[in-house]
DNA sequence: ATCGTGATGTCACATACTGCCATATGTCAG
DNA sequence: CTGACATATGGCAGTATGTGACATCACGAT
């Protein structure tokens, strides 16, 4: 990886380090972008070459975990159930939390802990999940190649295992632990797992 | 009611209606907050007045839905269990929907025809939809006395429910067809009941 | 008829974003 | 090593959203 790659991933993690504390510090409304650049030592104008708005600071983590649950997807057999499948590509995901690097988890929590006071920023992560949602659904359906504004079981079945992931993330952290978080996750996804009538899916 | 009152009704309506139809007509982000209010000849000051943003003016159609599911869910039984209120919530709308004014369905099909070209409200749309989301969760884990983050149970019973309308809402358009909507929202439900398997919720 | 309350208009202002062009810096061929 | 190219950055000007403060006007109760 050249030297130019390497100094934009840097200029990409502390504009966003850099933005998680002020906003943590003193409220995400009250900080411009002016300060966060201004703290990075870095023109405003260069800030919008990095992220498209002050509200993609917040969904780039979230967009990472849409990425490779898509690539796990894509990646399971296509013959196997799409609920199954589903539940492999979220149970994949809570690995990945589980063994992400310590500077992942505090960001993580950082935003976690952000959502819980500002909740217009708890409105658009919302807003990015649902947009996953449906890219999850286009592509189950497309490997089942129907389609899926005609049939609603492409999307019944991401909603029914997302759900899982929504729950868990939106029980309070308090205090902010990871571990705990994932664990309701896959609690939560059991029991979907238990409350569906085998073979509902075909 | 009295004058004022009337008065400012006439304003939101027509500030609503002229904003949609500009919309449609020049795109969303073409159309600037001026040149709605100078279509109903109001300042634009006052625009904020009665809509806290632009994009509140397409979620304000939302936001009733809302409140006459709220209203409907605490009119239900306490003893009633919680899924079979929720669709009674639901079903309620749909009758709202089926034998709504001609203008709001023309409204609400604006609406529709204007989330398909503009990602952006589409997505504003789903968001406030969760939010909807976590106040029903709300009422029913009052109702049954239990700390909605710590039992997954109530947000599945509105995730499982309201997956129907957010389904049903989501097929496109082509040509908008309201009592379509409804319908594959009623489709969407049965197939959900289908699905679980009984007792699931206890 | 009049007075108080609430709706509106006007002005000033902070902030989020965008386009344009000049400059600086990394990259690569010779 | 050097020059040419590509790309990242900075600065500036401009547009749009949203907010606070204050004056003015219209409705409504007495």
């Amino acid at each position: 990886m050249g030297l130019r790659e390497r100094k934009k991933e840097k200029t990409r993690v502390a504009l966003l380090d850099a933005a998680l504390d002020l906003f943590l510090e003193q409220g995400y409304d009250s900080t411009p972008i002016d300060q966060i650049a201004e703290a990075v030592e870095v023109s405003p104008r260069t800030f919008f070459r990095y992220f498209t708005s002050k509200e993609h600071l917040i969904l780039w983590l979230h967009d990472q975990v849409e990425e490779t649950m898509l690539e796990v997807l894509a990646d399971r057999p296509a013959d196997e159930p799409p609920f199954v499948s589903m539940t492999h590509a979220l149970r994949a995901q809570l690995r990945t939390m589980e063994y992400a690097t310590p500077d992942d988890v505090a960001r993580f929590l950082k935003v976690r802990r952000l959502l819980d006071t500002t909740p217009h920023l708890a409105h658009s992560t919302f807003a990015r999940a649902v947009e996953s949602e449906r890219r999850l659904v286009e592509a189950i359906a497309a490997r089942q190649g129907v389609d899926p504004y005609e049939s609603p079981l492409p999307h019944l079945v991401v909603t029914f295992v997302m759900a899982a992931m929504r729950i868990g993330f939106t029980c309070p952290a308090d205090p902010p632990d990871l571990q705990k978080i994932v664990r309701r996750m896959e609690e939560t996804l059991q029991l979907v797992e238990r409350s569906l009538r085998p073979g509902w899916d075909t």
